[in-house]
RNA sequence: GGAGAGGUUCCCGAGUGGUCAAAGGGGUCGGGCUGUAAACCCGAUGGCUCAGCCUUCGGAGGUUCGAAUCCUCCCCUCUCCA
């Protein structure tokens, strides 16, 4: 390990900040020493499950985690969860998703460190799998982690419990997935483990299997479960509250400014690197009224978009949003459709544009009064156009650029 | 293996022979208000050139003038007993 200007102690301070929790803390402070005095960096572990390879705004609290560990020179492992993902992952849901074929588990894995370089180090991450070291398990040997760990205990899972309550379907595989995740531990003989507070459970049984195979339990840090863009529930790509990483800087520059106020302070904690003490003066402003929300939003925005693309993208994505949406006007790049005929049946054409998923909700968006055309509103279905460029906007964000060329 | 409960539209959940494209809520979409905020209010929410027609209620058959509703078989989930 290079030497670290940080002391433990420092080090610890560092790591702290957007934690949720630390088990434990003094655990992790002596192995802070440890590392300094015998210049063995932490073996930190944050597992992925492949099954998702688009990273969001949510996942990348954790991933900015491990990049602290690395920026103070620790060895961090981002595991893949290949084993797991190809039995099938339960993950809460009650809906069994369909396990991966080794071809996809690789995509995706590429796909995955491909995004997840964006943050990380790469000369510092050690990609792993856990199928390295789970399928050459044997049934006996898979037998005797079993054994080390009890239903009762499993079921204390709140997801479990509030299943098995429910008279919801557990399967037997979901049960033991902990185990796994906890034998990974035991593999990379983990110093710390990192997750979310929706791995709190994990993360403990980890420490547990670890002592009985005869190691130190490792540290478990846990990091906040960011809300997404509706500020209620987790940020998820299957709720569709997200923003994805290699979304372009348009889209995350919108999206970051449609979340409420009161979400904005979160994501300013938890997404960007500015001072916590910066963070509450523009707070204090804006509750005092010298900064307007929707500065302090575009600030945040502003740095998000800037840290995946560049400032220049970030500049431009937000000179977009203030023309298209504050003054009305037309974004730069809009699908463009060339048309002979004149005369347009709306819902059917909106639907071949691939604007609408049917002619019936082309019909009813044109009953509500979703269409513009050239800023006005269109009331029937039918229309004519003359020679020449026109803009169709339907609802808020939608754009079609019809050039029109009678013959 | 035995007994019982259940599977409804994107989700939850009502509906037990016609009045059912199926209540209500959530979500989503649209409109209003705004800062494309949030909250709130109003509306829409299977498909189809649409006062009509077509396809949906786990699957396949059947009864009936008519089935989400009744019958048979099958698949899936849960509970209790063994």
């Amino acid at each position: 390990m290079k030497k670290t200007p940080l002391s433990p102690e420092e080090q610890l301070a560092y790591l702290r900040r957007g934690t949720v929790e630390i088990i434990e803390e003094e655990e992790l402070l002596e192995r802070l020493k440890l590392a300094q005095e015998t210049g063995r960096p932490l073996r930190v572990k944050a597992g992925f499950d492949p099954t998702a390879p688009d990273i969001h705004l949510g996942h990348t609290v954790l991933i900015r985690k491990m990049r602290h560990f690395q920026e103070l020179g620790h060895e961090v492992y981002f595991l893949i969860g290949d084993f797991t993902a190809m039995i099938g992952d339960p993950s809460g849901r009650s809906e069994t998703r369909p396990p991966l074929t080794r071809e996809q588990v690789l995509e995706n894995a590429r796909t995955y460190a491909q995004q997840v370089f964006k943050i990380l180090d790469p000369e510092k991450t050690k990609i792993v799998f856990n199928s390295q070291w789970m399928s050459s398990l044997t049934a006996e040997d898979f037998i005797r982690l079993c054994a080390k760990y009890t239903v009762a205990r499993m079921l204390e899972r709140e997801d479990f419990k509030k299943r098995f309550e429910g008279q919801r379907p557990i399967g037997i595989h979901e049960l033991v997935y902990p185990l796994i995740q906890a034998y990974d531990s035991v593999a990379l003989e983990a110093d710390v483990e990192l997750g979310g507070t929706d791995q709190r459970f994990n993360l403990l049984v980890g420490r547990e299997i670890q002592r009985e195979y005869g190691q130190r339990p490792q540290v478990i840090l846990t990091v906040p479960i960011l809300e997404g863009l509706d500020g209620v529930q987790k940020m998820s790509k299957s709720l569709g509250n997200y923003v994805g990483i290699t979304e372009p800087p348009g889209e995350m520059f919108g999206k970051l400014m449609s979340i409420s106020d009161e979400l904005m302070w979160r994501y300013y904690e938890l997404l960007t690197d500015i001072a916590l003490e910066e963070i509450a003066r523009l707070k204090d402003e804006v509750a005092k009224g010298i900064l307007h929300p929707k500065e302090a939003k575009k600030q945040l925005a502003l740095e998000i978009v800037s840290r995946f693309h560049s400032p220049e993208a970030a500049k431009k994505a937000a000179e977009e949003f203030e023309r298209v949406f504050a003054r009305g006007g037309v974004p730069e790049d809009i699908p463009t459709v060339e048309i002979t005929e004149d005369k347009i049946w709306l819902p059917g054409f909106l639907k071949g544009q691939g604007l609408v998923k049917s002619s019936s909700e082309g019909r009813r968006l044109v009953a509500q009064g979703a269409i513009q055309l050239a800023g006005k509103k269109i009331t029937h279905e039918e229309i004519s156009l003359g020679p020449g460029e026109h803009v169709l906007r339907v609802g808020k964000k939608r754009f079609l650029k019809v050039i029109c060329k009678p013959r």
